[in-house]
DNA sequence: ATTATATAAAACCTTTTGGTTTCATGTCAA
DNA sequence: TTGACATGAAACCAAAAGGTTTTATATAAT
C-alpha cells in the first residue's frame, strides 16, 4: 500500500460545507449512514457520495456491520491543512517579510514594544 | 466592514491546486498577473479568474499600478484552516478517544512507554 | 415466509467550475 | 499617433459537483 492514484484530495474533500459537518460528526463517534443523514436535510443518497469522496480522500472508513455501515473518522490526513497553513504562517521568512512591509496590519500579529519599553512609563 | 457576503470561502477557495500555487508564489513577493501566468500552462484568462476567487476569499488582493495589476497575498484567512485542523487534532477529547480507541494506529501519535518503564530493560 | 430496514447502484438533472476564444480599453514607448 | 503591452469583459463549452428518484439486494424482526 503506498501512492494511491486519490481522486480526490483533502483540500477538495473538505471544501464542502456538508462534509465538513459529517467530519464533525464522526469527531465524536462513529456512525452508520443512516444517522449521519438524519442530522441534514439532503437524501441518504446524497450522504453516502459524501461519504465516498471523504473516503477516496482517506478521512473516514466504513465498515459493514450487520445491515448497516459504520464510518469512522480518519483525522490523519488533515494534517495536510496544517502544513499548508504553516506554509504561510510559521516559521517562515515570509511572513516576517509581510510583517515588516505592512507594519503588521491584518497580519494577526503585532510589532510591540519590548518589554524594558514597555515597563516604567 | 464586516459581514461579508462572500460567495467564496476559504476553504473552496484553496481547493483548486492552481490555486494554492497561486498563493505560494504570492508569498515571496507581490506580481502582476502576467507574471504569475508565466508560471502556469493555462490562459491569462483563466488565472484572472483564480485571482478573483481568491480575492473573494479575501486570500489576495491587487492594485492597479499603471497598466498591470499588482497582486499580493494577505494570508489572515488561512487562519481559518488551523481552526478546523485544531478541531480534530489539538487539545480535544476526541483525539485521546481516537488515541485510545485504536491503540494509536495511524493517528499520527503514539502511546509510549513512560521514561521510568523505559530505562532499564 | 413476509415485511421492514439499511444500503448500494444506476440514471438523470441542474448548476458550478475551470477553461477557452474573441473583442474592447487603457497605458507606455517610439 | 501608432503600436505594443496588460488587462477587462463577455460568450461559449465540456466536465464535474451536488442533488434527486428509482430499482435492487442483503439482513433483521415478526
Amino acid at each position: 500500500m503506498s501512492a494511491s492514484a486519490q481522486k480526490h484530495d483533502v483540500f477538495q474533500a473538505i471544501a464542502d460545507p456538508t462534509r465538513r459537518e459529517v467530519l464533525k460528526l464522526l469527531s465524536e463517534r462513529e456512525l452508520p449512514i443512516s444517522e449521519i443523514t438524519s442530522h441534514f436535510s439532503i437524501s441518504r443518497t446524497a450522504i453516502a457520495k459524501h461519504l465516498k469522496i471523504l473516503s477516496e480522500a482517506e478521512l473516514v472508513s466504513g465498515r459493514k456491520e450487520g445491515r448497516e455501515k459504520i464510518y469512522r473518522l480518519h483525522p490523519e490526513p488533515l494534517s495536510e491543512l496544517k502544513q499548508f497553513y504553516d506554509q504561510f504562517w510559521s516559521n517562515r521568512l515570509s511572513v516576517l517579510k509581510h510583517i515588516v512591509e505592512t507594519g503588521g496590519e491584518n497580519s494577526g500579529l503585532k510589532l510591540i514594544p519590548s518589554e524594558t519599553e514597555k515597563k516604567e512609563p
